[in-house]
RNA sequence: GCUCGUAUGGCGGAAUUGGUAGACGCGAUAGACUCAAAAUCUAUUUUCCGCAAGGAAGUCUCGGUUCAAGUCCGAGUACGAGCACCA
């Protein structure tokens, strides 16, 4: 039995004691290999089971890639900073300082136990202020470049963590952390201009080997649209003001304009009638939390200004309204409503009364030449009681309609519809409920031999009464009426006019898809497309408009009214001017405090009396309060640990031009937009300053999946019993077992629930391969029924490795250990091998056969990863498969040589086959080597 | 609502990318060892019919392409994730 326990402590103090896994980081001459894990945040609670999933992972490729030859960066370090470390050492008591020095101990300690091949000379802490030295540096950068910016905007206010978030910080309107409400104020603030990199941030996203989920997550949230602006005229007034629109080919139809509550010109334009209402919806929106916002967006609110907007199309005046469902923060603060083609424009249309103007017609049927032109209607009728719709059945002359027809002269569409019900069906007490949008129909009318062209609007009414009246019907109208349920309607109507317009009087709302243009004068009879171009162009000639790319991207907010973070270093001066450090006044130390909880909304470094008060050339002046949000240190922690002690430079530039990209970057998939898009942003800027060589600087990124409990359910709080804390598995089943079996769980992209027996398997499997060593079944032979299997082994490994596949890469080593067995015997040299396979996943038993069972007195990470020959991998026989109409009717083992000929001739002998033959013709036989024959017979 | 992703035995999961579905592990059953238990070793284990040989069904559902579909195409269902009045 081995002690893993003994045997784990034995060789961590080895490596550490001989510093095993430092770099050699002015070592070029071999190829590098960076292998990074998102660095944890160290709680109070120390690791949770998912931590080592995704180091091991990362340790794994780190330590092959050593054996291979590679010079090797796996460092590990600290994001300590940020809210969740004050806070909960506001909950415990402590000081945030204190506590996360312990954290970090405890966080050391318990990932030491996992023997992780880090190199702890490379530690760093975003807390350290040699570190946080040369965020102050960065931020200074980004100010003087003016990205960094000082601005009066609405930003989310958590009242309870008295701070200001980032938009990713919180989520369904409720803060990330705590769960806290969050409403909008307007605050003066530092910010950093993500925007305007929004563009590379894109782009470059397609370069990258990333799981496509997280970039499709980071498209979204820059969220690029194409659209256009439009200036509009406020009639009477001197004022004007600009709506952003993706659909500028819907012009003719906008019906009216939205302007956002806090759009600068409402107060200009309402007028004294409406200004009391407007003041009091303004004031009802403004203290509105987000959470209401969301929630209260099912009924869209709104009120009239009381002034008009002209059209610069058709210098039609329309009214503006203010509502909350436009939002301030995106395109203008201002839209033009076309409610016939946009769903909240519709909703809101209806709500208030407001015309609906339909610019766009959908088009069925085949267009013909010399089509006779129509104007028609569909109507239906619907019976609320029996909920069955009115059909006429034409039988073979034209299947199942409802009521339709051509509207005569002096005659309404909506007149037309009831004189076809009441003609046709006799049916006279019926009431309209809605009039859809027009469609334009082309069909052949068999009776009268000729093409037409048709627009047709649809109605929908509801039976009040079954009594009828005569029907009044022409010779050759032979049908039956019929009444049916909405399953026979979608089954049997198969007319694409009848069919559309059944489709519009379900759904309801806008029509938002394509069509053809109409009621818009030079754009009457373009799609959607063409509409678009045409219109821009005319928008731009006539200086109304131009063409505007416009991103859901905000700005990054860049401080928070709380201790624990970063100073930024400005100081605002008397003369109202602001001043930024001089490189030589950084870092800009974090005061100590006693007393670091901040009062009454306002940041705790406001207390820092004498921190804060400084005197600058004369000049009095205060230093900024807010401290940088948790996101800045992770921002830029990959390119310092290249070079981490550098006072100098952030890192050296010889040293980051080598060693970057990071080749392999593992960590949670809740950093897609956060952590992953900040860093992508400042790289690229410290790339466009040429501080840095690599414009992406994660080359490969992996997610890690969460280990659920063995309930199937995330562990936490909610079930106590179902969590497992990886120290206990350590003292219990060793890190080698742990590492194991998270590694054989499953794919390391998927969640996985954790499994008690599974955990002990892997264990036994270890077991299993110390008692080879332990029971002398390592000897002087030679083993040719292994040698296959041995290079299928070190191949396949090898392969899995590489690509992260690590769970079948240990299934595969378990074939090759019950291989061992069955043999009963295995040769030294491939003993030797296989622990250096296994030594990735479990290096503390591997490093102790290694030196005690297979005499070595150096290390085995030191050791020539092994390799294997493509030639031994291949069998010599294969079990061929016989199928008839492709079912396996036999198999037998034949030689890899043998021809197609052979192989169709050993396959008819097979005596099943032959049962399934007799009789039977064969059409053709498909044989492909070195897998199948697969007989076709009738 | 929109956008992604996933769906395979009792369970975790394999399947060379269109060619034997269920590797490997867990669990279960039986046997060996043992006074006994644990540990270990050996065998069986998708379901159904059959003493067996063998046969039938089977990768969320329905339909299609193909000699051949877990894999490709079309429609749908369920679960998960992201976004959500983004004009």
């Amino acid at each position: 039995m081995y002690d893993f326990k003994k045997i784990e402590k034995k060789w961590q103090n080895y490596w550490e004691e001989n510093e095993t896994f430092k770099t050699d980081i002015w070592d070029f001459t071999k190829p590098k290999f960076y292998a990074l894990d998102m660095f944890p945040y160290p709680s109070g609670v120390g690791l949770h089971a998912g931590h080592p999933e995704g180091y091991t992972a990362t340790d794994m490729v780190a330590r092959m890639k050593k054996m291979q030859g590679y010079n090797v960066l796996h460092p590990m370090g600290w994001d300590a900073f940020g809210l969740p470390a004050e806070q909960y050492a506001i909950n415990t008591g402590n000081h945030p300082e204190k506590f996360t020095f312990e954290n970090i101990k405890t966080f050391k300690t318990q990932l030491k136990s996992l023997g992780f091949a880090y190199d702890w000379n490379r530690e760093i802490s975003t807390t350290d202020p040699t570190y946080y030295k040369w965020t102050q540096w960065i931020f200074k950068q980004l100010y003087q470049d003016g990205y960094a910016k000082y601005v009066d905007m609405p930003v989310n206010w958590c009242e309870e963590l008295g701070t200001v978030l980032s938009n990713d910080e919180v989520i369904d309107g409720k803060s990330e952390r705590g769960g806290f409400p969050v409403i909008r104020k307007n605050m003066k603030q530092w910010v950093m201009d993500i925007p305007a990199y929004a563009e590379k941030l894109l782009n470059n996203l397609e370069t990258l080997d990333w799981p496509e989920s997280t970039k499709e997550i980071q498209r979204n949230w820059i969220g690029k649209s194409i659209g256009a602006l439009v200036d509009f005229k406020v009639l009477n007034s001197n004022q004007t003001f600009t709506v952003f629109t993706t659909r500028c080919d819907t012009l003719f139809g906008a019906t009216y304009c939205v302007l956002a509550p806090e759009h600068k010109i409402v107060n200009e334009i309402t007028t004294k009638e409406q200004k009391e209402i407007v003041e009091e919806y303004q004031k009802m929106c403004a203290t509105k939390s987000e959470l209401e916002r969301t929630e209260l967006n099912k009924e869209k609110t709104g009120v009239f200004t009381g002034a008009y907007a002209i059209n610069p199309v058709n210098n039609k005046e329309i009214p503006i309204w203010i509502s909350d469902y436009v939002l301030a923060t995106y395109g203008t603060g201002a839209i033009m409503a076309v409610p016939a083609h946009d769903d909240r424009d519709y909703e809101f249309a209806k709500k208030f009364n407001l015309p609906i103007i339909q610019v766009l017609e959908q088009e069925t049927g085949e267009t013909k030449e010399n089509e006779i032109l129509k104007n028609s209607i569909v109507a239906i009728v619907h019976d609320k009681e029996k909920d069955q719709y009115l059909t006429i059945n034409w039988h073979k002359n034209g299947g199942r309609l409802f009521i339709g027809g051509t509207i005569e002269e002096n005659e309404t569409p909506l007149e037309c519809a009831f004189r076809e019900v009441l003609e046709e069906t006799g049916y006279a007490d019926i009431e309209l409920i809605q009039e859809t949008f027009k469609i334009r129909h082309h069909y052949y009318a068999y009776n009268k031999d000729k093409y037409f062209q048709i627009e047709c609007t649809g109605f929908l009414f509801e039976l009040k009464s079954a009594d009828k009246q005569n029907q009044n019907l022409d010779e050759d109208e032979a049908f039956d009426i019929e009444w049916v349920s909405k399953d026979t309607v979608l089954e049997e109507i198969k007319d694409a006019l009848h069919s559309k317009t059944f489709e519009y009087v379900q759904n309801g709302g806008a029509m938002t898809e394509d069509g053809i243009h109409i009621n818009s004068e030079f754009l009457n009879g373009l799609n959607k497309e063409e509409a678009i171009e045409k219109m821009i162009e005319w928008l731009e000639a006539h200086q109304v408009g131009k063409k505007q790319i416009n991103y859901r991207l905000r700005d990054w907010i860049f401080a928070r009214q709380r201790y624990w973070g970063e100073p930024v270093p400005i100081v605002h001066m008397e003369n109202g001017t602001d001043y930024v450090l001089e490189d030589s006044e950084l870092p800009l130390i974090l005061p100590t405090m006693d007393d670091y909880k901040g009062k009454n909304g306002k940041a705790p470094l406001e207390n820092a009396e004498q921190w804060k008060q400084v005197e600058i050339n004369g000049v009095k002046g205060t230093r900024e309060t807010s401290t940088m949000p948790g996101s800045a240190g992770s921002s830029w922690y990959f390119l310092r640990y290249i070079d981490p002690n550098n006072d100098e430079k952030l890192a050296d530039p010889e040293l980051l031009k080598h060693w970057l990209p990071v080749d392999l970057y593992v960590g949670g998939p809740e950093h897609a937009v956060g952590h992953l898009l900040y860093a992508r942003f400042w790289n690229e800027y410290l790339y466009d300053k040429g501080i840095v060589p690599v414009q992406e600087p994660f080359q490969k990124l992996v997610h890690q999946g969460m280990i659920l409990g063995e309930n199937g359910i995330k562990m936490g709080k909610r079930y106590p019993e179902y969590v497992v804390n990886p120290t206990d598995v350590v003292e219990s089943h060793g890190a080698d077992s742990l590492r194991l079996y998270e590694m054989f769980m499953g794919p390391l992209q998927a969640d996985k629930p954790w499994s008690q027996t599974g955990l002990e398997g892997s264990k036994k499997f270890l077991d299993r391969v110390y008692r080879i060593f332990e029971e002398g079944k390592v000897v002087e032979c030679t083993t040719p029924e292994l040698e296959r299997i041995y290079h299928q082994t070190v191949k396949k490994v090898t392969n899995d490795y590489e690509t992260l596949n690590f769970n079948t890469a240990i299934s595969q080593m378990m074939i090759f250990i019950n291989a061992v067995y069955k043999e009963e015997k295995i040769s030294k040299e491939y003993a030797e091998h296989f622990i250096q396979l296994l030594n990735p996943v479990c290096p503390h038993i591997t490093e102790e056969i290694w030196h005690t069972f297979l005499g070595h007195n150096t290390t085995i990470a030191e050791s020539t990863w092994p390799t294997y020959e493509e030639e031994k991998t291949k069998e010599d026989t294969y079990e061929m498969i016989v199928q008839v109409n492709g079912k396996v009717r036999g198999k037998i083992e034949v030689s890899v040589n043998t021809s197609k000929e052979e192989m169709e001739t050993i396959a008819k002998e097979i005596e099943n086959v032959k049962t399934h033959l007799e009789g039977k013709e064969i059409v053709k036989i498909i044989t492909v080597p070195q897998k199948l024959v697969n007989i076709v017979i009738k």
